[in-house]
DNA sequence: GGCGCTTTCCAAAGCGCTTTGGATTTCCTC
DNA sequence: GAGGAAATCCAAAGCGCTTTGGAAAGCGCC
């Protein structure tokens, strides 16, 4: 069933029955409804292609993807984003679309996206320090919001972000003010900015309380639970051992704990765990009391708020770009506790 | 760019240029050279939207996601399951878009889908017993492809499954093998056609061992951590607790082991784990001794695989459909020994 | 040089929609 | 009942591509 066929059906032509469709006021109330009426019956559906066409707007928001790395997507952060900024494209009528470049060629990707004409804008996910991307889209002329941010680039554009450095500062604050001065950080790749950000805010923190910043103290990789287990078990085993950990995910605390178990230490007692907790479905920090002392803040929540933000862009692209900081929550559980040398 | 201009610039018509960038014969390979150079040089992209009005395809494939439950997308499988995918559909040039829908919108969405011909297939995600999408897609006529199987449904239809039921009865035989006899299952949402088939394997292996099959050693509930974690508390305070587990995910054996720890046991001396592993990136199953007895089956390679079935049976609609069934192996880790009484 | 054949190219129709610029009808007002 | 405004509808162009049905040019051959 195409418009043809269906305006035939209604002896109207093919312009009233699209402005009837689409809530053009030039069409009487009577024949608006009789026109969607049948559009109803006859489960009509204006052809998103041809409509694209006609509109020049594709009604989708797109995802580029790396390839080799991979890393956004397999990373369990991924879905319970995407699920909250499903959330409101569905609300307005888009799709969303993913579309994965082998390394390297993101630059290609963008243009293609562009020139194809199958995107009308594009989140940005996983911005790494002097992000590349961002001013590649502004050249392009890509509608886009960050979710996250990049330091190091000057230009303006749009983001929601956690507050990474400050409450990665708090939480290191939290474990001094208990008494720690052995305090590890297991951090994520620190070229992205987020890890970037969090380095600083602990690295400040124990600089104000005085304390000297330990490199064998910090690890940065991919926020796997092997490599939550595997640094915690380097670390157990160093000759001054911290008494408290900073884990970038709860997946890596998950390593973390199970490393210091193994160790045949007890959590909170012999070593404190702080991580920052994306608030996953799955992965819930406990039901009542919180397993880990964590950084608390929703990825489904700052999915869904970015993309409200990129298709008020797409839809009113002159209005100067916004930006949303999220502030995490310092939540307390059962993962931290005194110093050791505190309690003798 | 556009076809058009490009054309004028080339001094040539439109189809012959299309006909050089699309690999037809009729065009010699002396203007071809030509037109792919001047394409390469403008950076033009044919127009997705009008090349799909043109040609009839959408060269996108589509997952549809019911939105109140939101199971899929916020499972951890999702992620590796679509970068799996993405593998496939990129090699072929394919996008992937998601829709959402609200639940029971389905119907409607599907034929939204194909009505406005946004897709050329889509991928059935999570079959429940008997689930009613086979039957609908069939009779819609939109290609798809199922990741797993609905047991109840007759219809022939395509699809990529582990074999759950093996799975499941091969772990329990290895519990019992190992002298366990009170033997329970955390499972899945035995809606859900996965967790059936893992739970009849369970119960059929347990009668084959003249075991009854003790209803409250079953739980069902979707595979968070805190569900493996409340039901194991919840059975390890029974008067007649079990000695063996099996859980469903990763991610709610990680719960099973966190409960296991807070009763003061130890896992694999007191309670044995065996789950199944999905083999996520972020949530591998230890490095070089597996953590977990498990049943393992790559949930990434089953995306890959299934995807280029579909394509598959876009490009060739009258191909008969096919299956393929994913064997899981069995890795023994650290988490199962002889059931208590036997050690005495 | 005319014939048939291949090679190489093109004009124009069509995919299904929106939208412009008019045309026609209806309704009020004096 | 004439004039003008408002309401209602329509034909046709255009979005950027593919593809059909030919046309023109080049070639070997008698």
């Amino acid at each position: 069933m195409n418009l043809k066929t269906l305006a035939e059906k209604l002896q109207l032509s093919q312009t009233t029955v699209s402005r009837a469709l689409n809530g053009y006021p030039e069409v009487s109330e009577t024949t608006r409804r009789r026109v969607e009426e049948a559009a109803r019956a006859h489960n009509y559906r204006p052809n998103s292609r041809a409509k694209g066409l006609a509109t020049g707007r594709a009604m989708v928001i797109g995802h580029v993807i790396p390839a080799s790395t991979q890393h956004e997507m397999v990373n369990p952060v991924f879905g319970d984003f995407v699920a909250g900024a499903s959330r409101a494209y569905a609300a307005c009528g888009y799709d969303m679309m993913f579309t994965r470049v082998d390394d390297g060629d993101e630059e290609q990707a963008y243009h293609a996206l562009v020139a194809k004409g199958s995107v009308d804008g594009v989140i940005l996910q996983g911005p790494k320090v002097n992000d590349a991307r961002i001013p590649l889209l502004k050249r392009i002329g890509l509608p886009f919001i960050v979710h996250g941010r990049s330091s190091g680039i000057e230009e303006d554009y749009g983001w929601v972000d956690v507050n990474n450095k400050r409450s990665f500062q708090r939480a290191t604050e939290f474990l001094i003010d208990l008494g720690h001065k052995r305090i590890a950080l297991i951090n994520g790749l620190e070229q992205m900015d987020f890890a970037h950000r969090r380095r600083e805010g602990y690295v400040e923190a124990l600089k104000s309380a005085r304390i000297e910043p330990d490199s064998a103290l910090m690890r940065s990789a991919e926020m796997t639970e092997v490599y939550g287990h595997h640094e915690t078990r380097a670390m157990l085993k160093m000759d001054n051992p911290p008494t408290a950990i900073l884990a970038a995910s709860m997946i890596s605390a998950i390593g973390v704990r199970r490393a210091i178990d193994e160790a045949g230490l007890t959590m909170a007692r012999d070593v404190s765990v702080i991580t920052h907790d994306d608030d996953l479905s799955y992965l819930r920090n406990g039901s009542d009391v919180p397993i880990f002392t964590a950084t608390r803040s929703s990825v489904q929540q700052a999915g869904e708020i970015l993309s409200r933000m990129l298709i008020e862009k797409i839809e009113q692209p002159d209005t100067p770009n916004k930006s949303h900081m999220l502030e995490a929550e310092l939540v307390v559980g059962r993962s931290t506790g005194p110093a050791p040398e505190m309690r003798r």
